[in-house]
RNA sequence: GGAGAGUUGGCAGAGUGGUCGAUUGCACUAGUCUUGAAAACUAGCGUACCGAGAGGUACCGAGAGUUCGAAUCUCUCACUCUCCGCCA
């Protein structure tokens, strides 16, 4: 969420780049500011009752103490009136400031000034183009066929067990898969970030923090009985641990990465989209996640656009780097950079990354700060981006290597799966 | 699942219903001393909000209650630890 001292100081720039987004937020702006003064003037007048009430008891406490009661008593009567007075005030300022965060949640983070205008990924702008479209001699398979035909993943054994959308990796399906983690994982570690093995399921707390609760409760696996939520992404668990943290600026950049299954419940459209590892309710994915100093924030995303791409080019990937426009920009981001490789079983992009700079839009919820010597906390930047998510990955390399006879394994992978080729028998 | 103990500032750890937003120690910051450092000594040292400032208000796991007044008493909830049971 945004602060309420930027919105006041920034009305007019906030408005005007939000229509960026394609909303008018004049209104909802307008309220804001208007509750916060009738916060602040809510509050200005219940402390000076509090602090007469206070002032009052501690009289009472001075009158016992000397034996006079009766002034005491007196005095008794009067606290009780100013007590009556402060709870109206207490009640105010309580629906006072919920009504305030109620608006808050739903603005939307402000869009850097680099965001294109636009409705839908249609508008994305295509920032670069990497790589060659890989060319076939025969009809190239989709992947579906392809894994089900030499049981790599097995679709239907996934629903037997559980239901659609989970698959089942088979041999070397599933250590192409495991073979794929490491090498992020690796990557990562030699680009700074520190691996770490974070839960897979977190509370009620962490899901308010990176903002899922309450607005996209519905795409999270909820387990009831402990009122425990199923990760839709590592961000969860990894920015978490910076709720309510104040560093010290020498302790930043804050650069970390996890490996984890994601959970996601989203009820999917159906047709391609969904086919095959297109889309999935439970899927791998390597994180990575930074927390920087404000004017750091993004050279840092510069880096993770980098480091996404640099994985992608050593897969010998064919691949495109969008700028999203304003209508397909998440809520939290202020700038997001989406990766996307040819598939070419399929003939189309799909969507592997994401890499955004949340300013201090996600910060500000978690109450992530960070102090520079002796001075007063301030918010921090976060970012975080995947490095990859595998399933489309997976797809992508299985249909642009395939040939008549097998599909060949990028060299860099060898020696995590310790085969370069799966062999179709004949 | 059963029984018990606990939750106080970065950490440790006091706190009888009334100058307690909180003793003290460690850590940290600055100063004195020193060629420098250490030690010693002196001072400072939680967060948020309101206020131009002086200053005020709130927060002792969370929420409610009793009271003129709650870190302290009562209730509910959450979490942590110990022991037992079960189990990888």
């Amino acid at each position: 969420m945004l602060q309420t001292t930027y919105i006041k100081e920034n009305r007019a720039e906030l408005i005007e780049r939000l229509t960026v987004r394609g909303i008018d937020a004049t209104e909802m702006v307008d309220q804001i500011i208007e509750l916060d003064d009738k916060r602040k003037s809510t509050q200005a007048d219940l402390d000076s009752i509090l602090a007469e009430s206070n002032l009052i008891a501690k009289e009472i406490g001075a009158l016992y103490k000397q034996g006079k009661a009766d002034e005491a008593n007196a005095a008794k009567a009067k606290a009780g009136e100013s007590k009556e007075a402060a709870s109206g005030y207490q009640e105010a300022m309580a629906s006072v400031q919920e009504s305030l965060n109620q608006l808050l949640y739903q603005l939307p983070n402000v869009p850097h000034l680099s965001v294109p205008n636009g409705n839908s990924d249609a508008d994305n702008e295509l920032v670069s183009v990497h790589g060659t479209k890989p060319s076939f001699a025969f009809a190239p398979v989709p992947h579906w066929d392809l894994v089900k035909t030499h049981n790599l993943v097995d679709f239907e054994l996934g629903v037997k067990i559980t239901g659609a959308g989970f698959p089942v990796y088979l041999g070397k399906g599933a250590r192409l898969q495991r073979s794929l983690i490491n090498f992020f994982l690796d990557e990562a570690r030699d680009a700074g970030y520190t691996e770490i093995i974070p839960p897979f399921v977190v509370n009620e707390a962490s899901g308010f923090g990176t903002g899922q609760l309450p607005d996209k409760e519905g795409q999270m696996y909820h387990m009831a009985e402990d009122n425990l939520y199923m990760i839709p992404t590592a961000e969860v668990p990894l920015t978490n641990i910076f709720r309510d943290v104040i560093l010290k600026e020498e302790e930043l950049p804050k650069k970390l990465t996890a490996y984890s299954p994601c959970f996601r419940r989203e009820a999917g459209s159906y047709g391609k989209d969904v086919k095959g590892l297109n889309r999935l309710h439970q899927f791998d994915k390597v994180e990575v996640v930074q927390v920087v100093a404000p004017e750091k924030s993004y050279e840092a995303l510069d880096s993770m656009v980098a480091h996404v791409t640099g994985l992608l080019d050593k897969l010998g990937l064919h691949y495109r780097v969008l700028r999203l426009c304003g209508g397909d920009l998440g809520f939290t981001s202020a700038l997001t950079y989406d990766m996307e490789v040819w598939s070419g079983g399929q003939g189309r992009w799909l969507e592997v990354s994401s890499v955004s700079n949340f300013e201090t839009f996600q910060a500000n919820r978690l109450k992530l700060r960070y102090r520079k010597g002796t001075d007063k906390p301030q918010l921090a930047h976060t970012l975080n981006g995947s490095a990859l998510a595998l399933p489309r990955i997976m797809a992508a390399l299985i249909e642009n290597n395939q040939t008549e006879t097998g599909i060949n394994i990028p060299e860099v992978l060898h020696q995590y799966t310790g085969f370069k080729s799966i062999e179709f028998d004949a």
